[in-house]
Parts: structure tokens; sequence; C-alpha cells
DNA sequence: GTATCCATGTAACCAGTTACATGATTGC
DNA sequence: GCAATCATGTAACTGGTTACATGGATAC
């Protein structure tokens, strides 16, 4: 089996949303689901041809003065069931790789000192990452995002997600400082 | 910046605990390292010639009777260096993939039921990769394994970041699930 | 007799990243 | 005058996955 492609749903999916040029979904990709998923430029534009050319989305030139013209993507039902059918496939399990994790493990005749050190830089990190999703939190609840209250909901699910994790993170982090300070003589 | 080959950096700190073959570095990937780390022997042989090419290991066919012959690596020093180097590196943050919340994100004509469905679905997941966390986390504490104290130390703080992650993530559900049931009905 | 383990490797393929190219406009 | 934003795209590259090929040994 041959390895699915998600951007392709992702794109799809943001489409879904809104009608929009390849910048405009960037943009989205930068900024609203940025905290778990990515994507740049070098993709999204030969994957908006793709699905042009297999009918899921349809091209319009937008003309606009003073600034470069746009091509506006919009979903069709094609498009449409293609995504409603994979969002209700299972989520699959993809194989994880955590550098972190990997380091620690190998990390045998790495000074104690070092390891920690560098532990505590992932706490800051997650610390401060706990704040930004605090804010964005914030942002939704407050009402100034013009959006469907199912959308709402699900959105802050995810960033409940990241909360969680980086919580969960933190929570690592003392544990593991703690235990590495019982055997920082060895 | 051109993307690292961390399967190189996996390979020689494998190699760096113990010499063994590609057919070994698989198994200690699919047992030891399993939950944060993953390899495939298409991408392991090609990756052990080209290091051994470069000099951080070295090559020696081993006959074995009733047996295929095995060519076990060990790293040179070149490669210890290489190995040190990097682990004192910043851990690089990658960007982050969740399938789980882009459907999620994207989920607004989706039945609430069918989310929940999944949610629960996930849920069990993490509940048995508990277990399964716990259950090495008894047989490293055993005794049973020969390990150094202070590698030891490092591997229960893997298993112990997944418990936690887990953990977090089964507490996830559980809040996802209750404010999803509180707009069921729409 | 059949499945699994041992053991190595190649070929085809795809996803995704980075760098480059172009050029106008707006804000500081 | 400079940086950032708007806007689209291509080319080169690499990392990693899957499938295929081979074949003996062992366990049930």
């Amino acid at each position: 089996m041959a390895k699915v492609n998600k951007t392709k749903y992702a794109l799809l999916g943001i489409l879904n949303h809104t009608s929009g040029s390849g910048y405009d979904i960037k943009k989205v990709c930068d900024s609203s689901i940025g905290h778990f998923w990515n994507e740049n430029f070098g993709h999204i534009y030969p994957v908006l041809q793709r699905m042009e050319d297999e009918g899921l989305i349809t091209k319009e030139v937008q003309q606009n003065e003073g600034r470069p013209a746009k091509n506006i993507f919009s979903i069709t039902e094609k498009g449409k069931e293609e995504l409603d059918k994979w969002l209700l496939l299972p989520i699959e399990r993809e194989p994880i790789r955590s550098e972190l994790l990997l380091k620690i493990f190998l990390s045998r005749d790495v000074p104690v000192k070092k390891i920690i050190e560098r532990i505590r830089e992932i706490k800051s990190d997650s610390e401060k990452d706990l704040i930004k999703y605090s804010e964005i939190d914030g942002i939704l609840r407050s009402g100034e995002v013009k959006v469907d209250k199912k959308s709402l909901v699900l959105w802050l699910t995810t960033i409940n997600y990241g909360k969680q994790s980086e919580e969960a993170k933190i929570k690592w982090c003392d544990e593991t400082i703690k235990s590495l300070e019982e055997i920082e003589d060895l």
C-alpha cells in the first residue's frame, strides 16, 4: 500500500471551509492549524494543480488592482465526497520518530549535567508553548473569531490537545531531571 | 539547510552500544526503541553501506553454520566522534503533522456521534499502550535486562515519556467526549 | 506441509523540503 | 532605502516506504 498523500486532504478540508488561493491556504496552515499541521509552497502548488486535474477542485482567476492576480480554488462535489470519505476513515497510526527520545536513549556517554541542561531547555520551550495555547484559547472563546458553534468546539479541542501534551511534557521534564540528578555522579 | 538524515545517527547510536548486522539493528528498532523510533530494511542497508564508505563504521563478515552469513558492523573512532557531536546538538523541533487533529479540525460536517465513536477508539488504543508501557517498565526494573545503571535510568525515562503522553491523551479524550456530548444535537 | 525466522539487498516510487526566480506594493 | 507582504511557481534533491527477489533452517 502506497503512502497516502495527506496534503491533499488538508488542502481539500481547508477549501471546504473557504475557497481561496494557494497563498491563502498557506496562511491558514501557518496560523490556525500551525500547531499541528504544516505545509509549504513547494508542495501546495503542485498538489492543487493535480487536484484540479482530478476534478476535486476548480480554479478561477481573480484579477486585483495593484496586486498580483490570484488563483481562487473551490471544492467540487467530487472533492467534497472524497474529503468526507477520508474523514470517516480510521486515523492511521503513523510511525513515530522522536529525536528527543532517541538522543536520551543513546546518551550513555554524555555527561549527566549536559543532559539535564538539555531537558531544562525542553521544559522552557514547553512552558512558552503552553502560554501560547492559552492565548489562542482566549481569543477563540472571546467571540472575536466568526465561526459556527460546532467548529468552535472542534477547534478548541485541538488547542486543548496541545495544552494537555505540553503539560505532560513539563511533568516528564521535572521527573526526568529529578532522576538524572540522583545519578549525577555516575 | 538540507534535511538531516537521522537514520544515520540512530544506526550509529545502536552500533555504539553493540556491534551487529542490519538485521540485528532492525530488531532493536522493533523492540527496544519501537515506541519512539522506526526503521525499515529498505533504508537500513543502503545507509549502512554509505556509512562504511564514509569510514564511520567497519564491516566484518561472520560465517555461521546452517545460517546465512552476517555482516557485522562496528563503530569507528570517527563514527563515535560524529555521534557524540550530534548528541550534543540541540534537539530539532520537527514540524508536527497530526492526522488526528487535522481530522477533528475539519469535521464540521461529520455527525457528532461519529466523532465521539472515533475518539473512544483513540482512547481505547491509548489505554492499551499505557498497559504496554507499564509492562516494559516492570521488565526493565526487574533487573532481567543486563544494562549499566545510567542507561537503565535513561531508558526508563523514555518509557515514562510514553506513559505521560498516553495519560494526557486519555484525559484529552475524556474532556473531548464530554464537550462533544454537550453539542450532540447540533 | 506450511509458516515463521534468519539474512541481505535492490528498484520503483512518493512525499515533502529548500532554494531559486520574479516582481509589484506597502509600511517604517 | 529597506524589509515585509502579496502571489505563483519550478527544479533539484533526499528521506523514507513498499514490494520484490532469494533461499536455507526450524518449529508446529
